[in-house]
DNA sequence: TAGTATTAGTACTGGTTAGAACTAAACTGA
DNA sequence: TCAGTTTAGTTCTAACCAGTACTAATACTA
């Protein structure tokens, strides 16, 4: 086969959908989108942080943030306020109703993801870990070189 | 570690992430989203298929496929006809504008991959695919379950 | 210290997404 | 035949996404 890499992304496409489909579902039932659950838990046991951090650990550009922590805001889950020292910078941070959902759905997602994985031992996660590292680095080297 | 699937999702967010930024810039650059490219390329080398068969091939659901086609179809690239013997049906298919594109995108997006993945053996698609296939039947087994 | 460059966040655009509601056409079974 | 069901496609909503342009604040530099 000259492309032997177009099953190969399929099947990462096919992958990444059930992942995303999977946890969303559960997400939603609670009540939240993937992004919005993202940043409560990420939010999570902190004091707060900047929208800039937040997009650094959740992968989300800043321009997609101000929107989903804008409908965090309206849902009374997070509150946004002036940085210490930098009047440029805003603290986003859980309110108490934030917190409480925190402590809710946090430990809910990991129940259900902890059963999806319950088959798995500790010699398949370093497997597919290993094979996930050459994948992503084939395109970041790839796509750097172009 | 009680959540060892933890590093191992956000790995496979990352190569997806990887994977998407890779590719898309890459069609980006030849005046396509990376949906739009999906659609040329599956619709290059056929006389033309229904939505219904699109969305199947690409994964794309439906509500999301008309507005992809109404955009393709005002670039002059996708035609839509009625279908032969089925009133419910369309038939879209690529306009000679869309042909000349497929022709000339197509070939070039394969060799950009064929570039990313030139350090790839036989045995390493077989690895990987493998992975992703064990990963994917938790996700689908385990979200069937709940 | 004034002027420039950088940084953080928002606003806006064009596009994609899932999901639900809707219309029209086609099947199906009594 | 004809009512009920299924199927194909569109429309609509709410949300997300990247990228660009913009504003305000800070940092750097001459």
């Amino acid at each position: 086969m000259q492309t032997p890499f177009l099953p190969l992304l399929r099947e990462l496409a096919l992958c990444y959908q059930a992942f995303e489909a999977s946890t969303t579902r559960h997400i939603r039932d609670m009540g939240l989108t993937a992004p919005q659950f993202d940043i409560i838990a990420t939010l999570g046991n902190t004091s707060g942080m900047t929208p800039k951090e937040l997009g650094e650990k959740t992968l989300i550009t800043k321009g997609t943030l101000t929107g989903i922590i804008d409908r965090l805001e309206i849902k009374k889950l997070v509150s946004r306020c002036a940085h210490a020292h930098d009047g440029r910078c805003q603290t986003v941070q859980l309110t108490d109703a934030g917190v409480a959902l925190f402590n809710t759905v946090f430990p809910a997602h990991l129940a259900y993801l902890r059963k999806i994985f319950s088959g798995f031992k500790a010699r398949d996660y370093a497997t597919i870990e290993a094979a996930l590292v050459q994948l992503r680095g084939a395109f970041s080297s790839g796509g750097a070189a172009n």
